[in-house]
DNA sequence: GTCTATACACCGATAGAC
DNA sequence: GTCTATCGGTGTATAGAC
């Protein structure tokens, strides 16, 4: 299984354009199209190389994987400490590239055990993460009901978010407008804007 | 381009087995394993069967989608005909392998210019069902906000519902029953069950 | 209707020259 | 470090025998 084949530096300049090779692909033609010859020929190099740096296709990608969701986490958290965590939440998590990219990944994850097992991980942290400061701030203003559970609301500003993204992403529209102008009402409700 | 090769009829009962067998690759290995050698193999077919029945894989491919949001469609007909559309609705929109094939087509319609065509239009036909019933009950209750409206409030339902799915399926449930509590709880507010 | 045989392209991965 | 050359395997698609 293990071959002895002479591998690259972990800290070259060469790896990182193949990972940014990998994130092109997938953006512009999905994970079918991930191959180490379609990947290196994105970022202007020899197919050859993938493996100089990399044992695998299956390795490249969860570095890739990994490297994306690093980004992710790191801007959730700026968005937390904002002084409107869910406000940011929800404008950090409607971009159509991103979200594009998330339903690439999470079809991947179904079928691959490496990047599943990544996944789960992460999404479980990352909610953990936008949670914290949301279930702060939340009880600072008066709740009338038990079911305005800070995880509940994170995640569901999280999950309308992410599908407005993706049919954003695909070209539908219809009731987009309606439904940013409903969450944007609850968020009102839940954090006044200070500025108001 | 056209080939003048013979076709099958469209009406046979082979051609329904290569459609299942397309769903059977989706769900278990992905848009990515969808050849005309394992769609056949999974319908215990030889492969070249698929070219005597469909010009092309792309062809067999949009067949199938065609097929399924058929079947959606009948589906989200049903829930819109019941006393409790929204409840209904609600229910449907969160099965997990519903939601692994739904992250997958939305996957290759990123890529793929037919499925993306069929994606959107059946997307906003499928809001605009599943909207008119709920208008109709909404208007019955009291609402005390113009925000409270029934486009925005179907598609808050379901894409909650849709990332709930898509996630059990991966096997992330972080915060997943208090988010179902918080749903529950809105549309028990919106559309109390007749039944208390 | 279904099969064998075949075309040609592309895949992951490796060996070894430079 | 990067290249040429190469391996066996798999992909779409077609022609033609049965």
């Amino acid at each position: 299984m293990a071959s002895n084949r002479r591998m690259g530096p972990e800290n070259s300049a060469i790896r990182e354009q193949l990972i940014d090779g990998v994130e092109a692909v997938m953006i512009e033609q999905g994970y079918g199209a991930l191959t180490a010859r379609n990947v290196a020929e994105r970022a202007g190099l020899k197919h050859q190389l993938v493996y100089y740096y990399f044992h695998s296709m299956e390795e490249l990608m969860l570095t890739a994987y990994r490297r994306r969701t690093d980004q992710v986490m790191a801007r959730v958290k700026d968005a937390t400490d904002s002084p409107r965590p869910l406000q940011a939440l929800w404008e950090a998590n409607s971009d159509p590239v991103q979200a594009a990219l998330t339903v690439e990944y999470m079809a991947l994850a179904n079928h691959n055990d490496a990047i599943r097992a990544e996944t789960v991980e992460f999404g479980e942290r990352l909610r953990r993460t936008g949670l914290s400061k949301v279930a702060e701030r939340l009880s600072e203003t008066p709740a009338d009901s038990a079911a305005l559970n800070p995880f509940a609301i994170t995640m569901a500003v999280q999950s309308i978010g992410a599908i407005l993204g993706m049919e954003t992403a695909l070209g539908i529209s219809g009731g987009h407008a309606e439904t940013r102008a409903l969450v944007q009402w609850c968020l009102d409700q839940l954090q006044p804007d200070p500025g108001d």
